[in-house]
DNA sequence: TTCATTGCAAAAGTTTTGCACGTGC
DNA sequence: GCACGTGCAAAACTTTTGCAATGAA
């Protein structure tokens, strides 16, 4: 996804497109790793060391607000985020940390007839593969 | 639930009977309404004022970490915790933040093939029938 | 005696807030 | 000029940790 791209996406939910708000989207985009605000933060400063912490999280929270990102709360140590915004679960690994996406069938509900649900979350965890196998 | 029923439960879960973890799992279990530890810290102390809110920590901990107890961390906010083991999903009102539990079926996955899946949580938010009419 | 548990105070850690400064429309 | 975004420092907040004291088996 280039900037052109990035630009349009954030015209359309009104965001402007600053130099800051483009980096961390792009990174998102473009390392879909499920990354801390630290770790966002630590890798947009490589090309962009101007950059203040605080505005990552500040972009952060602005691109999730709009829906370009889904904030990942699979545990309460820190948020993490995705830029594969269609829905989908998270599995995280308790060994190794990582977090897996994995396709699910969205469930029949009983209980909450009329709600309005605005996002879903299907969090997994235990072990994965490789750390099950050792 | 007595309190000989919650003294069996520990005994075979291996946790000693203390007035504090007593206090707390009665709490939950007669309160299901996910409280944090705040709010059950401040209940719990109307009948016992010594009781220490590290101690509320220290039990909410252990219990969880033995079943009897599963954390709701819908929000990154803070961590609430439940005293239905059984599978459900839990909902959010945003608005009033009140949490509710619904049933779901149990999806299928695709993509997290022979990870052992020890826990599974699902987070549904958006507006409560209440909030949504008003 | 021994070992888990309690509880106070302090620490740790992430996220938020206040506020001044720039910048683009 | 005005609204918005940035960024530094400080604050806020929940949760954890260190450690001495307590209490039950």
């Amino acid at each position: 996804m280039n900037t052109a791209e990035i630009k349009e996406l954030f015209r359309q939910k009104g965001l402007k497109a600053t130099p800051q708000r483009t980096a961390v989207y792009k990174f998102l985009v473009e390392n879909r790793v499920h990354p801390d605000v630290e770790t966002v933060y630590s890798q947009v400063i490589k090309s962009n060391p101007s950059f203040s912490k605080t505005t990552v999280y500040n972009c952060l929270k602005d691109l999730s607000g709009c829906g370009l990102l889904i904030p990942v709360m699979i545990d309460n140590e820190k948020i993490r985020y995705d830029a594969d915004t269609s829905f989908h679960g998270h599995f995280k690994c308790e060994k190794c940390g990582s977090i897996f996406d994995f396709k699910c069938v969205d469930s029949k509900t009983v209980g909450i007839e009329g709600f309005e649900i605005k996002q879903k979350d299907v969090y997994y965890s235990g072990l994965c593969n490789h750390c099950k196998n050792k």
